[in-house]
DNA sequence: TCTGGGGTCCTTGGGCGT
DNA sequence: TCTGACGCCCAAGGACCC
């Protein structure tokens, strides 16, 4: 808690959506919901318009539609987001070089370690700067918190919004917080809550009387010690411009609940083959493998195992999911399977082992294909008999590097081979389906970004009655399925012909009669420019020609395999940035 | 009328070595 | 040799955040 109040809390103001908005001229002063779009979808970020109407982040999307059926309802474009991101953080690290990123949204600044700021004065005017700033580099509005500590500046932030700013004076703060509800503090949340206005407590002022003791015996140490600080004003944690990532995972949710034991084995493997490209992509390996499974009744189980070292080779991760998974009991149905890695390191055991290796054989002459096993298991038969299911994690790792064999390179780290090495190395692979519509110019993205955006779209109450029909089909069993977001959707019997992948993949390209357009996503046409998807189906796609600066934009529709339409990047919010001549 | 995905942190309880 | 205390690691679950 410092004397001034120096620690600015930036939030973007309905972030994704108001990115929709500034992308989508047409979509500007209307209700937008960002969010899954499936069945068991829910909201991401809601426009304020929608908000009006009781839509609210982590809704259920039914819900939002009954509340709000005229809304625009949006798949997330998180390359897009990250994209305008990474200019909002920009101009955050130009006032300090203490940022703490929070999210794609959100971030603490520190003013004073920047030399920005160090009295009330100079923080306000730092902070009405940014906000400008903000506005005239990408057209949103962000709202600014300002205190002498991490939680009343993120107090404030909430306060300010929208696009305001609010600065707490320090000594000001309890009279401030008492008449708040306790859920105003972070780490309150419905359950907690729930807890404290059980013991008749609503309000920060009531916490703060309740006094540590009473609130370490109903919270627990950590939680009822913090707490009670909070409510006091109290907090110290400085902010910390670089985290160390903890874990990575991946998970999916069923449209419909798996009850086939073959199909499950296959998700996780799936999943584990996704989770190892991210975690490859991340720069790590890891110890600890976790299954997690949500059942048809909503209870969730977690299953983990620690190996002796970290890997990130395929096949570990693989079967360490597929022995977690067996003694987990499916019957009833499974509505969500992911699989993560905790216990982080950067490097893995087979480095080790190759490092060994070349330690101890330096001219025994290298191994040309990084094909042999280098680990205790190497020169045959194990003295201590078979380990024909890799049950011993260390081993397993030296087999697993093997097995991504044909990518290796020798006596390079383990994670120079990627998620596309990891997927043609395995040869039990299911064959996929179209990989999306990126055959023209591929855009690979293993998560929600252009692949993602081939779910549906429905923009206002004026978008094509049928392409809304048909995408509500694509849940529908054997179905082709939908990638990214919907990847788990329409998926119920048809394993492998999902087209579901979520890796990039080698010649991806499909042919005109299987091309598909993502609803919402960018496309540019060689005779109307620049426009996005509104929807498509029965053969044709829906595109609305209209560009971050331009007035609302007409409607065309043309048919599916349209050779004058080609998918294009996002163009930038504000300005004409390369991408736009990149018809 | 239902409840996403990707994370972090905390608590509890058991096993194990000292 | 047995037992309890202690610390550490691991596994599992839960709450919370955006």
């Amino acid at each position: 808690m410092r004397a001034a109040p120096t620690i600015l809390h930036l939030d973007m103001d309905a972030f994704y959506a108001s990115v929709e908005q500034a992308s989508k001229p047409s979509l500007r002063g209307k209700a937008v919901i960002v969010g899954g779009l499936g069945p068991r979808g829910v909201v991401a970020t809601a426009s304020y318009e929608a908000r009006r109407f009781g839509v609210h982040s982590a809704m259920p999307m039914a819900q939002a539609r009954r509340l709000c059926p005229n809304g625009a309802y949006l798949i997330p474009r998180f390359r897009l987001y990250q994209a305008v991101s990474e200019i909002v953080m920009g101009l955050l690290r130009e006032l300090s070089p203490l940022v703490e990123p929070l999210s794609l949204d959100e971030a603490f600044v520190d003013l004073e370690a920047g030399g920005v700021a160090f009295d009330s004065a100079a923080a306000r005017a730092a902070g009405e700067r940014l906000r400008a700033d903000i506005l005239a580099a990408t057209g949103l509005s962000g709202s600014v918190g300002l205190a002498g500590s991490k939680m009343l500046a993120k107090v404030a932030s909430e306060e300010a919004k929208p696009a305001g700013l609010l600065l707490i004076e320090p000594g000001t703060e309890r009279e401030l917080l008492a008449p708040m509800s306790v859920r105003t503090l972070p780490g309150v949340g419905p359950v907690t809550g729930q807890h404290l206005r059980r013991a008749g407590i609503t309000t920060v002022g009531e916490l703060a009387e309740a006094g540590e003791d009473e609130l370490v015996r109903m919270l627990g140490r950590s939680h009822g010690v913090g707490l009670h600080r909070m409510a006091l004003g109290l907090d110290d944690r400085p902010v910390v411009a670089e985290r160390d990532t903890k874990s990575v995972s991946v998970e999916d949710t069923f449209d419909v609940d798996l009850h086939d034991r073959v199909r499950i084995r296959y998700e996780v493997q799936r999943l584990a083959d996704r989770c190892v490209g991210r975690l490859r992509d991340s720069g790590h390996s890891g110890r600890t493998i976790v299954l997690k499974v949500r059942r048809y009744d909503f209870s969730t189980l977690t299953r983990s195992e620690t190996l002796r070292g970290p890997t990130d080779a395929v096949a570990v991760v693989r079967e360490a999911a597929a022995r977690l998974l067996e003694s987990v009991d499916t019957t009833g149905g499974v509505r969500l399977l992911g699989v993560g890695v905790s216990g982080l390191a950067d490097y893995t055991q087979e480095d080790l082992f190759a490092f060994a290796l070349a330690a101890e054989g330096e001219g025994a002459g290298p191994d040309p294909a990084g094909l042999e096993p280098t680990g205790p298991d190497a020169a045959g038969p194990d003295p201590a008999g078979p380990d024909p299911v890799g049950l011993d994690p260390v081993r397993a790792g030296a087999e697993g590097a093997v097995e991504r064999g044909p990518g290796a390179v020798p006596g390079a780290p383990a994670g120079a081979v990627g998620a596309l090495g990891a997927a043609e190395a395995d040869p039990s692979a299911l064959p996929d389906g179209p990989a999306g519509t990126s055959g023209t110019r591929p855009s690979p993205d293993g998560g929600m970004g252009a692949a993602g955006a081939d779910g549906d779209v429905e923009a206002g109450s004026d978008r094509p009655a049928a392409a809304a029909e048909v995408h509500a089909a694509d849940g529908a069993p054997g179905s082709a399925g939908t990638p990214g977001a919907g990847e788990a959707r329409g998926t119920v019997d048809s394993v492998g012909a999902s087209g579901a992948s979520g890796e990039p993949r080698a010649g991806g390209g499909v042919g005109a009669a299987e091309r598909r357009w993502g609803a919402g996503s960018d496309v540019w046409h060689a005779v109307y420019g620049a426009g996005w998807v509104q929807g498509s189906g029965v053969g044709r796609v829906t595109v609305r020609f209209e560009r971050p600066g331009s007035g609302p934009g007409r409607v065309r529709t043309f048919r599916v395999d349209d050779p004058e339409l080609a998918p294009s990047d996002p163009l930038p919010l504000v300005g004409e940035g390369p991408a736009a001549a990149a018809g």
